[in-house]
DNA sequence: ATCCCGAGGG
DNA sequence: CCCTCTGGAT
């Protein structure tokens, strides 16, 4: 019988390689730094497809002329538009955020909720950017799975080559949930989206530079 | 060419 | 489950 490896003992493996990992990469502090948890909100959600470079080169303009949700939702769509242009989907992200604010300032009183399912409520925010506000603006412990955490969680615990595990979001979200504490939830998610975009990649993977090359099942280099 | 700390819609 | 949205950096 091929000892099928138990699922505590799975839980304890994962929980040293993520340890491994945490230990490799510099602690990471959210790019998006705001502390106002409307801004950050809007911030994150334009932060789809772009760098937060990109993003933090837009957001004074923007904040300036809209800096809460009333003033965003009576914004002309054209001059937000124009605003966000460079950061790519312009379009939808315009309608998002107005939505969003729309949404916001009808049924929060214009105040960023605090729950996942009242976040999720808002145009443009979904399982994602909703968990990067709870955790970043509220201190509220969530796990923001992306396509960098579905990757790298997918290529550690079975061999998924070159593709992205055909795996639920939420599934992973769980079972990360499961092995450590609420929190570090959030600074887990951020380092293995960091260890995704630095070494980690969905093309060509620096396994020899990936500090759970020993162990990871799906290693090129063994 | 390829990628960027996604979400909504068909 | 797939597709689309989009400009800029590399």
């Amino acid at each position: 019988m091929p000892a099928r490896e138990s699922h505590r003992a799975k839980l304890e493996r994962m929980h040293a390689e993520y340890a491994l990992l945490c230990e490799a990469i510099p602690a990471p502090r959210c790019a998006l730094h705001f502390s106002n948890p409307f801004e950050l909100l809007v911030a994150t959600v334009l932060s789809a497809q772009t760098t937060d470079r990109r993003v933090n080169s837009v957001t004074p303009a923007l904040f300036g002329a809209y800096p809460d949700a009333a003033a965003l939702a009576a914004a002309d769509p054209e001059t937000v538009e124009d605003i966000i242009r460079p950061l790519g989907f312009f379009r939808s992200k315009t309608q998002h955020l107005l939505g969003l604010a729309t949404a916001l300032d009808r049924d929060f009183a214009g105040v960023v909720p605090r729950t996942m399912d009242e976040l999720t409520t808002l145009p443009g925010v979904g399982r994602k950017t909703a968990n990067v506000v709870l955790g970043n603006a509220f201190g509220v412990p969530g796990f923001p799975v992306d396509t960098h955490v579905m990757r790298v969680t997918g290529r550690l615990r079975w061999r998924s080559d070159w593709r992205i595990a055909k795996s639920d979001p939420v599934k992973v979200e769980r079972e990360i949930c499961a092995c450590f504490p609420p929190e570090e939830w959030t600074d887990l998610s951020h380092r293995l989206i960091l260890h995704g975009r630095a070494v980690c990649h969905a093309r060509k993977p620096d396994c020899a530079a990936c500090p759970l090359n020993e162990t990871c099942p799906s290693s090129l280099t063994r």
